[in-house]
DNA sequence: TATTATACATACATTCATGTATGTATAATA
DNA sequence: TATTATACATACATGAATGTATGTATAATA
């Protein structure tokens, strides 16, 4: 029995989130339980009750890590300034999907929450959050067609949104797919493919 | 404590069937409990041991049963020999996704398996049965590209499979954008926009 | 340096779903 | 019509996870 630093402390919070990735990944988020955490992170279910209220506020700050990337990456890129946003758009949604294949991390917490755990009850709440993080997203795509219209890259009678709408669920459904079969494609591959036939009609 | 015929028995089974939807559906697959779809559908949990060998098992039939009522769905329209087939994909796909909206029963189930279970330990098999079902509506799409191939509506040296699994993740990215929040969009208007746009390319 | 709050570990009580075993009235069947 | 299998209902034992209460060694702080 130790007392710990305040950096160790911090360390310990962090190898439990860690710890959770794997084991929602493995068991699911409803079936984990937090002695399973505990000790895939080390510790005992005292120091998760200590870190976090409970099983939910662990997910919690997943759920709030992982969204925040997505918004950060493309809040970043749409500072860039490019001369051809269309096709600066079409190789970030191309990234974006390559870099499930190629950041580990994401790819478990993205299949967490499409596939392993049950929007229901308590958890029903985090839906909310995606469906409004979805439509900010939403938002910053439509940003890129509206500077494509400035640049007369696009006609201006075009539904920004619709078209952003269309984009996004691409997007998810190329995602959701990939993550229930990772074999099927190789994602280095057919991410620009995938990308280059959704935005060909337009560029 | 009576015994029933034969058809009642049967009746009390899609009795249960159906409980386990709206069980499912308001409290998740894995925080359900049998006790639960027993009161819904008015028996007790012995009536489901009876009928089924567990909750899996429930949620089995369930799955069972959507996924075939899908792939017949597409043969079903296959067997039509329309003389325009890539505006018949078209239609084929905007009326599977309005049928979202219209039919309460395929919402609940999609629901279900897309924001309801968790597919992990036992469940995980689910998961590699829509991979094989995927697979084989792939099939089935990429025959509607062949046709219009033949019928010189698409030039002969696009890859069909890859705009099948375009295709594919397009409606999947829209179902799972629309079920997770139901009042984003209305789908009889916006399901012929979607499919509008992925097809104007190509015809 | 004395005190206090921290960062956990340990122990316990409670709840609760599951599977199974058993009971039983009555269709089905011969 | 007698028998048997059916279609459930009921009762019970088991296990397991959760939340909390309590213990404690030691950073932090004054």
């Amino acid at each position: 029995m130790v007392r710990r630093t305040k950096e160790e402390a911090l360390e310990t919070r962090s190898r439990i989130m860690e710890a959770a990735v794997d084991v929602f990944f493995e068991r699911g988020v409803a079936n984990a339980t937090l002695n399973d955490i505990a000790v895939c992170a080390d510790v005992t279910r005292g120091a998760i009750y200590w870190h976090f209220k409970n099983k939910l506020d662990v997910f919690d700050a997943l759920h709030d890590q992982l969204q925040l990337s997505f918004a950060d990456t493309i809040l970043g890129d749409l500072r860039n300034d490019h001369p051809h946003p269309l096709l600066q758009l079409e190789r970030l949604c191309s990234d974006l999907l390559i870099d499930l294949e190629v950041n580990q991390h994401k790819f478990k917490v993205l299949s967490i929450l499409f596939f392993k755990c049950d929007y229901t009850g308590e958890m029903e709440h985090f839906l909310h959050l995606q469906n409004a993080r979805k439509k900010q997203n939403t938002q910053l795509f439509s940003e890129y067609f509206t500077r494509a219209k400035k640049h007369k890259h696009l006609v201006a009678d075009v539904d920004t949104m619709v078209l952003s709408m269309a984009l996004m669920s691409y997007i998810t459904g190329i995602m959701v797919d990939y993550l229930r079969d990772t074999n099927s494609i190789v994602m280095r591959k057919y991410a620009p493919k995938f990308m280059r036939f959704f935005f060909k009609n337009l560029t």
